[in-house]
DNA sequence: CGTCGGATAATCT
DNA sequence: GATTATCCGACGA
């Protein structure tokens, strides 16, 4: 689970898909042809977060994961609201000086000021790195954060901690049992012999396939999913824009 | 549902 | 000067 608390209140996302980035042997990551300027905290010590601007407009967020030395990150590219969600609604769909100048991306075909775009589904609020990071007001001023620090604005917490409504404050329900998860599963199938999924306690199913908008290492399929869940991006390939 | 073009600027060559 | 770890609205089926 990865929250962010800022002035404007708490926002925290059940992460649902991810994509992992190696560093000096793979093609398709920010660190492939060493340390620049932009990528220089995946090379740190791990457990923080690197964050880098896109396509003239949005913003992705990532984890460092290996010792200080090797670069490689983990990109974290979907999740699903489980606090905050009037919040992070609001970053995602106002377009307002306020909303830009607290980090929010604007939103598009909305001109005017303070208006509240259209109707916006609970499951697009934080489908796709750039939204999650819209809806958790994650800009280049939390480059560098530590992930780790439970004292940290933006932090990650992950088995019990994420469970524990304490760490998520606020009124709102801290933590909805997915009732898509089973049959999800079930649909998915269990990988291997042990048969579908079956009873409440289920685990949930990972899938893995090829990452999102990456033209070199295409074929490699360190994305990873959990099956069936709508909250998960769409896989769409890179298209090379002609000039 | 799927596919397409445009927006927009930091970063790298 | 080209490219990009993307998103959104429009359009067609």
């Amino acid at each position: 689970m990865l929250v962010h608390e800022t002035a404007e209140g708490l926002v925290a996302v059940e992460l649902t898909e991810v994509e992992a980035y190696s560093g000096r042997s793979d093609q398709a990551s920010h660190a492939y042809r060493g340390m620049t300027g932009r990528n220089a905290v995946m090379f740190g010590p791990p457990g923080y977060a690197y964050v880098y601007f896109t396509y003239g407009m949005h913003f992705c967020v990532n984890v460092v994961c290996e010792p200080a030395g090797t670069a490689s990150a983990v990109l974290l590219r979907a999740g699903r609201v489980v606090a905050g969600e009037s919040l992070a609604r609001r970053r995602r769909t106002m377009r307002s000086p306020a909303a830009e100048g607290a980090g929010g991306i604007p939103a598009h075909g909305d001109p005017a000021h303070g208006v509240p775009a259209r109707g916006m589904a609970a499951r697009d609020l934080a489908r796709g790195p750039a939204r999650l990071c819209q809806a958790l007001a994650i800009t280049r001023a939390q480059n560098g954060a530590d992930l780790c620090d439970p004292a940290s604005s933006l932090r990650l917490l992950t088995g019990d901690r994420a469970h524990s409504a304490g760490d998520i404050a606020g009124d709102e329900p801290a933590w909805n049992e997915p009732a898509w998860n089973d049959a999800a599963a079930a649909k998915a199938g269990r990988a291997g012999a042990d048969g579908p999924a079956t009873g409440p306690a289920a685990e949930p199913v990972i899938s893995a396939g090829p990452r999102v908008g990456v033209t070199a290492a295409a074929e490699v399929a360190w994305r990873f999913w959990l099956a069936g869940d709508p909250t998960v991006s769409a896989y769409r390939l890179h298209k090379r824009r002609a000039r």
